[in-house]
DNA sequence: CACGATGCTTGAA
DNA sequence: TTCAAGCATCGTG
């Protein structure tokens, strides 16, 4: 990675402790506090406590899980993740806010059809949860498909925007 | 490096 | 509802 200041913070939310990091370039990863990768990165990156860059996240965030306030469309940077993953991070922020995709039309969108099942792999491996629209994608069938945190997270987050 | 196992899928049986 | 095909990753040896 290159020689960049990162800075993060956990907030509270009504969903629990939200980790999020930040540097110049973007957003770079939101997960619960609780996930494993959070450890890796705070032990890696060694980042700074506290946002400087997009300091009004943590409102936004805050407020969007109260049905308070929409998502704001922040810069987004992918600091890991390989090039097939990162292409199907991207397609998600092409979903537009309260409507709803499919593995497999997201497999399409990345001209790897096939790949539907690695799609899935890729969008649980997600590392901004909410402001990249994993939640907004759904399996073929109609059914929710599934999420990293817990389909009650995927449930409630699809409720809020819909709502909101 | 080479396999085998795994995962937020799908369509067919 | 169960199963196998299909694809990118990851862990093991």
């Amino acid at each position: 990675m290159p020689n960049q200041s990162f800075y993060f913070e956990k907030i509270k939310t009504n969903i629990g402790i939200i980790y999020i990091l930040e540097c110049q370039k973007g957003i770079c990863f939101i997960a619960p506090a609780n996930d494993p990768r959070v450890k890796k990165i705070q032990l890696e990156l060694s980042p700074q406590e506290g946002l400087i860059y997009y300091t009004k996240i943590k409102k936004n965030l805050i407020q969007f899980l109260k049905k308070k306030e929409k998502l704001i469309k922040f810069p987004i940077y992918f600091i890991l993740g390989s090039v097939f993953q990162i292409s199907v991070w991207k397609q998600l922020l092409k979903i537009p806010y309260g409507s709803i995709s499919t593995y497999s039309l997201v497999a399409e969108k990345i001209q790897n059809l096939k790949a539907v099942r690695a799609v899935g792999t890729a969008i649980g491996k997600n590392p901004i949860m909410i402001y990249v629209p994993c939640h907004r994608v759904i399996a073929k069938s109609g059914s929710l498909g599934g999420y990293a945190y817990g389909m009650l997270m995927k449930h409630k987050i699809l409720d809020i925007e819909k709502s909101v």
